[in-house]
RNA sequence: GGGCCGGUAGCUCAGUUGGUUAGAGCACACCCUUGAUAAGGGUGGGGUCGAAAGUUCGAGUCUUUCUCGGCCCA
């Protein structure tokens, strides 16, 4: 036997992955084969796991987040395709919203277009196809990083059926009386009688009128505030006759002074913050003043002041009340509260009860719900109303201040926070807290943390505000009695504009007849139709009515829905809405929520840190497959950090689990052939083997495990381990010397090769959903006659050829061994050997762990030439190494004095 | 500013109800091998667990404060 007739390794499988240039190849083939429709082929029939897609916005390219949740979702429907089930993914987009409006206005600035002079649905049309060209560029960045699901038959919420669907879901709110018409302040410009959302303010210097001004205490628990004035400050004089509530903070040290100031607060009392003491006495030029008593803000709990019009049609209550947003930097830490003219005052009297109505019209003017100021504009109202605070007695003082102060722009006019008309679903009114609280209860979490996430902003939510005023979203299918005012509820025109929408999309809305909605039972002169769209949180709060349900390869409720953790307040949180409002229960079974995706420091990505690495540049280096690692191995629970040091160490791994497979197929000489484990006579083969099936098994049922609670870092990292210390150092390193040397035919050999067969199919299964391109490189060389790893299933093994006997006596033998190679280290350093086999062992074991070890062959399992056992009284356990002398065999090249048996010359 | 979550070796992660000198793999260093070869093997050096205080016979593990970071909200 020469060097030509040992058995080396042989492969057409490389070393060097190339995967930049291997991936795409690979797609290709799946595009070849239609792996998406074979996978469905396949699994027809059999119980169906659907992880609905949460829907990405269709605006700009993907970025980490994007890939980690997409590849996220890919290895969870990959593991349960090949746990047996009919795993189906279909992928959606997000396509309604703001964020589209202003590419579309921005485009219209760049060529001077005047969004008001092109007509809506023009302009829709444009919003339509700017999502639809990037949900097209999504769909090939997704699919590159190996994301397998129905690319072609995608939902999006601007679809027809999705729109029309929309319409239905609303309905069944409208139907039910949970939908309901109130008032939010939103920023509104009286120029153009128009909303604007954050990004089109501008913000100016503005000159306003100021004013402290006084509200008798009608009564308290504190019996010292009867009968004082609390001063509030304030820069927009004009919303006072608006007020319904004042705000304190609780934590803020309160001062009761008697004033001498001016007729009208001759030898009054006044209330204001302490810490605000010193400049309302400057501000308001107070020349004399007494303390009467100092109180902690909490003391004010349960007092209930007048209006300073209350003689004039103000006969109500204003209470006081607690928020934390007050505080000692201006004014005299008492607030006046007007919920219809500013956010904090909406939700602050919102969850006190106090709702906010019409106060102002959408021209600016004060309509009939304020007596006395009925049609006054009120950019006039301030002088009118400060005389009114004169006359009244109530007015401590009026200045003007220079401060910044919204404008929009476009008109750059001044905006005011005015409560508009909107459209509410009701928390409370059909009991849809509680249902939603419920239905968390009955949801899987992973993980769990997630539930109380949830829970506590359902807890304490206000009403959902379904309304927004723009134009590119499905518009409000709500028509109102011109006279009564009355909602028209009925499910004939629900349906008939759902059909019509399904038909030709919901643009209709805007540019046809009312007539036509309305149908012959209603009179289009009678009705308003409602301007307003959806907002596009209810949009995908319905995806899984428009998708789950409508779709017969899918089913409702979802098996899981996987998104970002800030998804709690979004995604999820708007389906469980939605779904408890229509369906009583959670549109899902499970949530998996995962972490955001942070630098190598634990800092988020930003342009400015310079730290943002795109998907894109991890494959034109890496390839899709790191990145998988990558999301595989990170404890998705907590953020997840990248950086190129991080990716290079997960390259590394791929090149140790790369090496393991050639090892593998070079051995096997690229020819696989399955193993019938069940039919497999254990008993037969060496112990080594028996130990190495024990593993197998053993990780197999660890791996399923991981799988099914959703732990892939550490189903990864087990994986990992099992490739560099049991195979690479441990068996790979030990069997060399038998599929090398060995003929054939020998019992060792062919055992050996059974062996390697079945470690083949074991980690090219476990690694197939998240080496989704590699695994079915290595599949397809090996098989010839089998399409794809992905329409696989994962091994099954006999509980049978579990061995934990044997698996105690190899955890023995490797201490034994350890400590072997700690002597053979000792040689190596004094330079009397090198390789293993240059050495001999003596090795010194007690009684018992001789009885234990004795059939064991020490010079295999050590890689030396020789080693025998020495039976010491210690209990320790040692090893001397020896330099082995003889002749070195040119085939196995152990060193014996008396040639080598295997190979004799 | 508020709510929630987190900070264990250079990196990715383990650390059961508080209990012996805090673990793994990778990376690193040194050595070996040259028949897995831009591979493979061996040995070894690295943390006092974000900081401080407290509870306890005993704390990475419980409490408080602080700090850094993340998400959401204001």
């Amino acid at each position: 036997m020469s060097k030509e007739n040992i058995n080396l390794p042989k492969t057409a499988f490389s070393m060097k992955a190339n995967l930049q240039n291997k991936e795409p190849e690979i797609l290709d083939y799946w595009k070849k084969i239609d792996l998406y429709k074979e996978l469905r082929k396949l699994n027809k029939g059999k119980e169906k796991f659907v992880l609905h897609d949460g829907p990405p916005y269709a605006n700009g390219n993907i970025h980490m987040g994007t890939a980690l949740n997409k590849i996220l979702k890919d290895i969870i429907v990959k593991f349960h395709q090949m746990d047996g089930k009919d795993s189906v993914y279909v992928p959606g987009w997000d396509c309604h919203g703001l964020p589209i409006e202003w590419k579309i206005e921005e485009q219209y600035k760049k060529n001077k277009k005047n969004k008001n002079e092109v007509p809506v649905t023009e302009f829709r049309k444009e919003c339509r196809s700017f999502a639809e060209k990037w949900i097209e560029v999504h769909k090939e960045q997704f699919k590159r990083l190996g994301v397998v699901g129905d690319w072609e038959n995608y939902y999006s919420t601007m679809s027809f059926d999705a729109e029309a669907q929309i319409v239905r879901e609303l309905g069944k709110f409208l139907k039910e009386g949970s939908l309901y018409r109130g008032f939010k302040p939103v920023l509104w410009s009286t120029v153009e009688k128009t909303a604007l959302a954050d990004a089109e303010v501008e913000y100016q210097d503005h000159k306003s009128d100021t004013i402290y001004t006084a509200f008798s205490v009608q009564k308290s628990n504190l019996k010292d505030l009867e009968g004082t004035e609390i001063i509030i400050w304030t820069t927009t004089p004009w919303t006072i006759p608006a007020n319904k509530a004042l705000a304190y903070n609780e934590a803020l040290d309160y001062l009761i002074i008697e004033i001498d100031h001016g007729n009208d607060f001759k030898n009054k009392k006044i209330v204001i913050a302490e810490a605000l003491l010193e400049s309302v006495i400057k501000d308001c030029d107070i020349k004399r003043y007494k303390e009467i008593k100092r109180f902690k803000g909490k003391e004010f709990k349960d007092t209930i002041c007048k209006h300073p019009f209350l003689d004039i049609g103000y006969e109500y209550d204003i209470p006081m009340l607690e928020a934390r947003f007050v505080t000692t930097e201006q004014g005299t830490g008492i607030v006046h509260c007007a919920p219809s003219h500013g956010p904090d005052d909406f939700n602050l009297c919102l969850n006190h009860g106090i709702k906010a109505i019409e106060t102002v019209d959408s021209d600016g003017k004060y309509t009939k719900n304020l007596p006395q100021f009925e049609g006054i504009h009120i950019f006039k109202a301030n002088p009118i109303v400060i005389d009114k605070l004169k006359e009244h007695k109530k007015l401590l003082f009026n200045g003007e201040l220079i401060h910044s102060y919204p404008h929009s722009w476009r008109s750059k006019a001044p905006l005011v926070h005015r409560a508009t008309p909107q459209w509410f679903i009701s928390m409370e009114s059909h009991g849809l807290r509680k249902k939603a609280l419920k239905a968390l209860d009955d949801t899987i979490f992973y993980p769990n943390k997630g539930r109380e996430r949830i829970k506590a902003m359902i807890e304490t939510r206000p009403d959902w505000c379904v309304s927004r005023q723009r134009v590119w979203g499905v518009p409000l299918p709500i028509f109102v009695h011109k006279k009564t005012k009355e909602i028209l509820v009925d499910d004939e025109v629900n349906e008939n504009i759902a059909l019509i929408y399904e038909k030709e999309g919901s643009d209709c809305w805007f540019s046809d007849d009312t007539q036509r909605f309305l149908g012959k039972k209603y009179n289009a002169e009678d009705y308003d139709k409602v301007s307003d769209i959806v907002e596009v949180w209810f949009d995908s709060g319905c995806t899984h009515s428009f998708v789950l349900e409508k779709r017969k390869d899918l089913h409702w409720p979802a098996s899981m829905y996987l998104e970002g953790s800030d998804q709690h307040r979004g995604w999820f949180h708007s389906s469980l809405l939605e779904s408890c409002g229509t369906r009583g229960r959670a549109p899902y079974e499970s949530i998996l929520s995962h972490g955001f995706v942070v630098d190598g420091k634990g800092l988020k990505m930003s342009k400015s840190l310079g730290n943002v690495i795109a998907p894109e540049d991890i494959l034109k280096k890496y390839g899709a497959d790191i990145l998988r690692i990558w999301v595989a191995s990170s404890n998705y629970e907590e953020d997840l950090r990248i950086d190129y040091s991080i990716l290079e160490q997960h390259a590394d791994s791929y090149r140790k689990i790369r090496n393991t497979f050639r090892y593998l197929l070079g051995n096997l000489n690229d020819e696989f052939k399955i193993v019938d484990i069940k039919k497999l006579d254990i008993n037969q083969l060496p112990e080594l083997e028996q130990y190495m099936i024990h593993k197998i098994y053993n990780l197999n049922q660890n791996f399923k495990n991981y799988f099914k609670a959703y732990d892939f870092h550490n189903l990864y990292k087990e994986l990992l381990n099992f490739c560099t210390v049991d195979l690479s150092a441990f068996y790979f390193d030990i069997r060399k010397d038998a599929l090398y040397c060995d003929s054939k035919q020998s019992k060792k050999r062919k055992s050996c090769i059974i062996v390697l067969n079945i470690i083949l199919e074991s980690l090219l299964k476990w690694f197939a959903p998240i080496l989704s391109f590699t695994t079915e490189e290595i599949f397809t060389l090996v098989n010839k006659e089998k399409k794809s790893i992905h329409l696989e299933k994962f091994i099954e093994l006999p509980s049978s050829i579990e061995n934990k006997e044997l698996n105690e006596k190899w955890i023995e033998l490797k201490k034994i061994r350890d400590i072997c190679n700690i002597s053979i280290e000792a040689k190596r350093a004094s330079k009397e050997i090198g390789s293993s086999l240059e050495a001999n062992l003596i090795i010194n074991l007690n009684k018992k762990l001789f009885k234990i070890v004795e059939n064991t062959d020490f010079t295999e399992l050590c890689i030396t030439s020789d080693a025998k056992i020495v039976i010491t009284e210690s209990s320790e356990i040692s090893a001397i190494a020896t330099k082995a002398k003889g002749e070195k065999c040119p085939i196995c090249w152990k060193i014996n004095k008396d040639g080598c048996e295997r190979h004799p010359i």
